[in-house]
RNA sequence: GGAGAGGUCGCCUAGAGGCCUAUGGCGCCGCACUGGAAAUGCGGUUCGGGGAAACCCGUCGGGGGUUCGAAUCCCCCCCUCUCCGCCA
């Protein structure tokens, strides 16, 4: 959610920065008419409150002195008070619901230096890391996986559907020390690990922005109103819900392994074969909370964080920018990480650090207190992965195929995995 | 899943239909005293909305209800603790 404020202040300004993202700007024209309706609905709701108030005290008095007929009076009277101030609640109720409504509809405001575009298409590359092997230099990764029995993708899909991936024998163990090693550099660049509940509430998933506009992404356990998390970005980020922080808390640096859970509904048909678009995925996540003014300096230091794994890796990359029709409805700007896929000829997204500012904070009602004696104020969020693995896992098996059609093991990755390769 | 006890302003706590405009303590902030501090004293201290301000309104886990009036009474839900059951 933006400030209503913000929408106050400068409607125009909200509407032009709704409509870079694409996103309708009729939300924001109600809004900015409910706001106004409903200032003036409770400015005359609370005069009656304080009228009813004052009167239900000199009652009070009343029968306390056994002055019963002037009470009985001034009680018919406070009745008929009570019931114009339920109509005009009742109407409140309406507008505040409406107005919460439109809001959840307004996305965040893409950071001006966002570049336009329409999308994914035009994210403006950064910068290239690594030498990248030649197109078609190595077999697409379910090839090499199915000759050295990396994963059972036949015996996933009879357990749970396809998209559910089996990992076997050095391919389970390729994933736990990826996972491994990834967690070590989170550690080793200030983030505390967490390992945190993989279902949550309504309220949680609200409070990073996946209800109400990606409940269909999600798988939901509906007898017990719980949601499989699609990234751990959404139990990380909501740790401090309903929370007040004192300043010198910030900023807080978190990294949890998580396996996601996503429908991936409407992406029927793409990227169907072997590691690229799957329902379960692991992922290491980075999540900050930070003071405002900083936020725009930690996305740059946390991408930075998801790269080095790349590196660590040793797997050729690129950072994009992503355009306004890419940067997501909750974020204001964001930056994708891309793994060379040599194998499938593709640079395959294995990141995405963003800053959502106080998006995600006005929701979850996060705040920190800048001083002792201030008022509170919304800290800043940002989330970055580090790195998702299954597609990472699918540029490792490409990026570091042998002549003899072995696997090396990353210098890095080795203490984790126990040995130098897979043969 | 069953039974019981609870949930009050950061923490502890009083509160049992109108003297609640929610008490007291701790902590915190300001001031005084001090060379500086401790101790002490005085004042302030939930969070949100409206207003230029004075001030007004809402807020006692959440939501309904009863009532002229609810922290207080009734109903539903959530959470915590204890015991029982089941179980890795």
């Amino acid at each position: 959610m933006i400030g209503l404020q913000r929408i106050r202040e400068d409607p125009d300004g909200v509407k032009a920065a709704v409509a870079r993202k694409g996103e309708p700007t009729e939300p924001v024209d109600r809004v900015l008419a409910a706001d106004e309706r409903r200032r003036s609905l409770e400015a005359q709701a609370n005069e009656l409150r304080a009228e009813r108030n004052a009167g239900n005290k000199e009652l009070g008095a009343l029968m306390r002195d056994g002055r019963r007929e002037d009470g009985e009076a001034l009680k018919a009277r406070m009745a008929e008070l009570s019931e114009r101030i339920d109509a005009f609640s009742a109407e409140l109720g309406q507008l505040e619901d409406a107005i919460e409504a439109d809001m959840l509809l307004i996305p965040n405001l893409p950071d001006p230096s966002v570049p336009d575009g329409n999308g994914p298409e035009d994210n403006p590359v950064l910068r290239t890391w690594g030498e990248p092997r030649p197109e078609g230099d190595a077999p697409p990764h379910w090839e090499t996986a199915e000759r050295l029995g990396l994963f059972d993708l036949e015996r996933g899909a009879k357990i749970a559907g396809s998209g559910f991936i089996l990992y076997t024998g050095a391919g389970a163990r390729l994933q736990r020390a990826l996972i491994g090693l990834m967690l070590e550099l989170a550690e080793r660049h200030g983030y505390t690990e967490v390992w945190s509940p993989l279902l949550v509430n309504a309220a949680s998933a609200r409070g990073t922005g996946q209800l109400p506009d990606k409940e269909h992404q999600m798988y939901v356990v509906e007898r017990d109103d719980l949601y499989l998390i699609p990234t751990a970005e959404v139990p990380v980020t909501n740790l401090y819900r309903d929370e007040i922080l004192p300043a010198d808390r910030l900023p807080i640096y978190h990294a949890a392994y998580t396996p996601c859970f996503r429908r991936e509904a409407g992406a029927a048909g793409k990227d169907t074969r072997g590691l690229l678009r799957v329902h379960q995925f692991d992922k290491v996540e980075m999540v900050k909370f930070v003071h405002p003014s900083t936020s725009a300096d930690e996305l740059e230091s946390l991408t930075r964080d998801a790269e080095e794994v790349l590196e660590a890796l040793e797997l050729p990359y690129r950072v994009v920018e992503r355009c306004t029709a890419d940067v997501g409805f909750a974020q204001a700007r964001g930056y994708d990480l891309e793994a060379w896929s040599p194998g499938v000829g593709k640079w395959l997204e294995v990141s995405s650090a963003s800053n959502y500012t106080d998006f995600q904070a006005r929701r979850m009602n996060l705040r920190f207190r800048p001083a002792a004696d201030a008022r509170p104020e919304l800290v800043h969020t940002l989330n970055g992965s580090g790195l998702g693995m299954s597609r990472t896992y699918a540029a490792l098996l490409e990026a570091h195929l042998q002549p003899d059609g072995s696997i090396r093991i990353p210098e890095a990755l080795r203490p984790h995995f126990g040995s130098d390769a897979i043969r």
